[in-house]
RNA sequence: GGGGGAAUUCCCGAGCGGCCAAAGGGGGCAGACUGUAAAUCUGUUGUCAGUGACUUCGGUGGUCCGAAUCCACCUUCCCCCA
């Protein structure tokens, strides 16, 4: 199976602005494309993890990737598919991000011997004169169509403003300038970045009288239609300073049945056909599927032995193995010769304030050491602590606390 | 620039000056059932304390015995007109 027709089969590919030509300029491994990454966090999140899967497929396949910064655009915020203004960066915590980005992009894609590269737009756009840019690209945007766009749509009932209106431009600017300087003729992005690099092809075909292409990778959504990667208390980080290689398991664990055979095409590298054979199992077998899962990811992101000891904690916290070092945990240090279980419970950041411990405890939800608590004024000893208490909330929440 | 409207607890959204820690829904959390799934049912969802106390309703002041509810100013957002 060559290369397209894989992301087909992977279920990765949305929109394209052109079939037979993109198919044809990466099978033959000879393409230049870019996708961009606006730093809005410090930390790349799932959704970036799957646009970089797709760079290392393609890269893989021979082609090279560019890997755009957006230095430059950060300064904007892209309005799209958002119904709130973005807060606006200092310049101080966009370099910040960006630098955090990298470190993480370069453990994911090969920048050796020019295999890819990686470009930062700040580098042309802040330098960029507002007269001379809008007598250059301005005659070439047409505000009724790009009213009519889809990215803006959702932001007309609720407010634009004209710093974000502008966002498609500099987009689109990006991808003129990558193709001048690179020849960089293909861009890919989230599918919601559809209608910001049409208007790139846009740019390009009126400035320069070239073809350029572009094509959408589907959104993460899980069977309900909610974009996946996101927990209650927010993002699943790929630093694991962040969001522990611990945790990063256990969501991938928990998928919906629904979602972990999607989930395995589009993010993970196992071959086509053995994510068919497996979708084929029965019952509750589909369990074993998660853990590959699981694993696969954990491995990708953090690498195999922080995949395996997620793996063993996993066993053994949930099937009674023996090694549950790797969940997460707590140094205490507190006076006295014991601490009360609603002070533990904040300490580990198991409950919010102790009135939310006191109704943990109430309902039944807090084990330690595999035993119910079931008093409110329950107190865990130094003696017991020193070798390490293993607490447990509700069913799936397990942290050890310790003192030294 | 002119006119009108809105700001409520995680989100949406109710809220006669006292009976409002604030309806309802969503989400979250816990319990039951399960396969560390989904669906369903139950409980819970400001903080601290065992009747209770304390801090919340964009901000700052004010009126009142008493304000989320009234007044003034400020901030932000939306709509209409330019």
């Amino acid at each position: 199976m060559q290369i397209f027709e894989e992301l087909k089969a992977r279920g990765l590919i949305a929109q394209l602005s052109n079939e037979d030509i993109i198919r044809d300029r990466l099978n033959n491994g000879e393409a230049v494309f870019y996708i961009g990454f606006d730093p809005t966090a410090d930390s790349l999140h799932v959704g970036h993890f799957m646009a970089l899967s797709f760079m290392k497929r393609l890269q893989l396949a021979g082609n090279k990737p560019v890997v755009l910064l957006g230095g430059g655009t950060g300064y904007i915020g892209d309005p799209s598919g958002r119904t709130d203004l973005r807060s606006m960066m200092t310049p101080e915590t966009i370099q910040h991000n960006i630098d955090c980005f990298i470190k993480q992009i370069s453990k994911f894609i090969d920048f050796e011997d020019g295999k890819a590269m990686a470009v930062n737009n700040a580098d042309w756009l802040l330098g960029l004169n507002y007269i001379e840019m809008l007598r250059e690209v301005g005659p070439h945007f047409s505000v009724n169509n790009m009213l009519r766009a889809e990215c803006y749509k959702q932001r007309l009932e609720k407010g634009l403003s004209f710093l974000e209106f502008n966002y498609m431009i500099m987009q689109s600017y990006d991808f003129y300038h990558l193709y001048k300087t690179y020849g960089c003729d293909l861009q890919f992005g989230g599918d919601d970045q559809w209608s910001n690099m049409l208007g790139g092809t846009e740019l390009i075909r009126r400035k320069l009288g070239k073809d350029a292409n572009v094509m959408t990778i589907p959104l993460l959504m899980n069977s309900e239609g909610k974009k996946m990667g996101k927990t209650a208390s927010g993002a699943v980080w790929l630093d694991p300073e962040k969001t522990s290689p611990f945790e990063f398991y256990q969501y991938w664990r928990n998928v919906n049945d629904a979602d972990v055979f999607k989930c395995m095409n589009m993010l993970t590298f196992i071959p086509v056909e053995a994510i068919e054979e497996m979708s084929r199992w029965e019952g509750g077998r589909i369990n074993e599927a998660k853990e590959i899962l699981a694993f696969e990811l954990t491995k990708l992101v953090h690498g195999a032995e922080e995949a395996d000891k997620a793996k063993t904690t996993s066993h053994a916290l949930f099937a009674g193995g023996a090694d549950d070092s790797d969940m997460p945990s707590t140094e205490l240090n507190f006076e006295g010769g014991s601490i009360a279980i609603l002070d533990l419970l904040v300490e580990c950041a198991l409950a919010a304030s102790k009135s939310e411990g006191r109704r943990l405890i109430q309902q039944g939800g807090i084990l330690v050491d595999d035993q119910k608590v079931s008093e409110i004024d329950f107190a865990v000893t130094r003696e017991a602590l020193l070798s390490g208490i293993k607490i447990k909330k509700g069913k799936k929440v397990f942290h050890k606390a310790y003192v030294k």
